[in-house]
DNA sequence: ATTGATCCTTACGTTCACGTAAGCTTCAGA
DNA sequence: TCTGAAGCTTACGTGAACGTAAGGATCAAT
């Protein structure tokens, strides 16, 4: 209603808990649990009692975690020790918006992040080859079974009722 | 009682449920629990008080159990729907050994049992999908953050301490 | 200034997946 | 036959990860 235009500042990206939660499929309950036990940081200079406000950003920080836990079954502790990574690169970004940081200690904190991401890395490489293992197996085992329907179908060969049409249609996926 | 020698019968890979447990790595209780649930079978033929006790094929369901939770992260009820191939293929071997069983009944079981092979074997790729981008974005994210690293260590070329030896030796583990 | 929707804190409740303890029974080996 | 280790049932306890309810405060829009 204002002729006023809003104040291009780079407010704006202002969610509240509610909004958070549904953008990331999740409660604002479980949003407030996981700032409780330290996943996510408690949101900026906030006075007791008023609204929490979070950023585009924060709803990136939110969603990594939930797929990191979905994805690894990871226990909220584990995943704090794990998601470290996005701390110092969040740190990171907000120094590379001041020149006055020391090079030396940015370095430290790439070198830190990098450290978490060689972490993070093997162990999702390692929960991959066990799953690849697991769908191989999977698949010889759908292989024998297959088998052996063929066996039986030939076997009854015209003896037997009109050979069930096989449902078959097994989707070929990927 | 009597001086009998041990009836050779196909006893001998009898378990009891602390075997099991160590061999799978777990614990009586959890096994005891699996059973309440319904995720794995009651132990034939078992007058309430007497001991359980578990063949090799038994041990092998259990590790299988175990296995995909870990892999997976389902729930038992979960694990309870998907195992069912389990069921199915114990239930075929069983069978197998009797020769007086309809092939048509026993093609229904196979067909049953590829059904639930399906439904897993969706399950783990779509998993495996989803473990590789995340495997994918790490990579790609840890390469941003090498270089940067590199292009702080370019700049401060002699002009600075001289360069910190990269501590890097990611202990290499496993 | 006044809502009504949303949020805040505090705190107790709940489900899952077992752990643990107690009292008794079974079983394998001497 | 006896015994001690391991097992059985029953039942209460526990930690993790939230759900839910109560009573009051905040905030955006009117």
């Amino acid at each position: 209603m204002p002729g006023a235009p809003k104040p291009a500042s780079s407010a704006q990206d202002q969610l509240r808990i509610g909004d958070l939660a549904k953008l990331a499929g999740t409660t604002p309950r479980t949003i407030r649990y996981y700032e409780e036990v330290g996943l996510l940081p408690e949101t900026v200079e906030r006075v007791s009692g008023a609204h929490r406000t979070y950023s585009h950003a924060e709803l990136e920080r939110l969603q990594e975690v939930m797929r990191l836990k979905e994805l690894l079954g990871l226990t909220l502790e584990e995943l704090k020790a794990l998601i470290a990574v996005e701390e110092a690169r969040a740190e990171v970004r907000a120094q590379l918006r001041q020149e006055d940081v020391a090079p030396a200690r940015r370095r430290e904190l790439l070198v830190e992040a990098r450290g978490h991401l060689d972490r993070q890395l093997e162990l999702v490489r390692h929960r991959a080859a066990e799953l690849s293992r697991l769908q191989d197996e999977l698949s010889e085992t759908r292989k024998r079974v297959r088998r052996k329907i063929r066996e039986l179908d030939a076997q009854s060969e015209g003896s037997f009722p009109p050979q069930p049409p096989l449902p078959a249609a097994v989707e070929g996926s990927s």
